[in-house]
DNA sequence: ATCTTATTTAAGTTGACACTTACGTAAGTA
DNA sequence: TACTTACGTAAGTGTCAACTTAAATAAGAT
């Protein structure tokens, strides 16, 4: 779970999940769209999101292809909603809330 | 956008938030959860929180009063919701494509 | 077998950042 | 005014992770 986060949350490593949103890529095709950082940096970075579970990996003679996993990205989904939807969570708790006290009553 | 992800992706930080999620709580409160690090060390995870505007702070005598802001999380959730849809994403561009090919023909 | 292509792994360096202790500040209280 | 409470800020330290170059591996082509 922290894991997936810190994957996605180093800017270079967001890049490229980004470059494989539509199309699978090889090492080198991911590679050449970074000119700032090496081979072997990008191939680190696969690495990472590949232990993540945000991308998979199948051979292809001597090139490696990559793709994104969605599903990969499903706990994480999980996480944050809770985020964004803690101000309806809070209606909702204060609701039950409510609910106790009048069956109390009754 | 990379912030909002990088003050998350840290496990108190990431501690904290959840923490928040359903009351607002005073600084000395959030470190009053953590054994492990030092208030200093809570007060400075609330500021890049706040920088990051996943939190709101307001004082209150001597107190600061901290809240979740949901605001926050919302470019970060339109980022990632591109991932999660992506195989979506790909069916419609698909069609589209698709879609242009049959208007060629017409 | 050797050479090339595509890529990872190893080893070492450096910078960032999460922490600590010590000090500063700001509001309320005696 | 002095004291206390509740914090934040400053300065310094250690760890870790993102990078580099150089070497290793793995599959194909000659």
């Amino acid at each position: 779970m922290i894991d997936t986060l810190q994957a996605i949350a180093e800017p270079n490593r967001l890049s490229i999940l980004q470059l494989m949103r539509n199309a699978e890529l090889s090492a080198g095709e991911v590679a050449g769209h970074f000119k700032e950082i090496s081979r072997p940096a990008v191939s680190q970075h696969l690495r990472v999101l590949k232990k993540a579970g945000l991308i998979a990996e199948r051979r292809q003679g001597t090139s490696r292809i990559y793709r994104l996993r969605p599903e990969g990205f499903e706990s994480l989904k999980a996480l944050l909603e809770n985020f964004w939807d803690s101000r309806l969570e809070k209606l909702k708790t204060a609701a039950e809330k409510e609910e106790r006290k009048k069956r109390k009553k009754s």
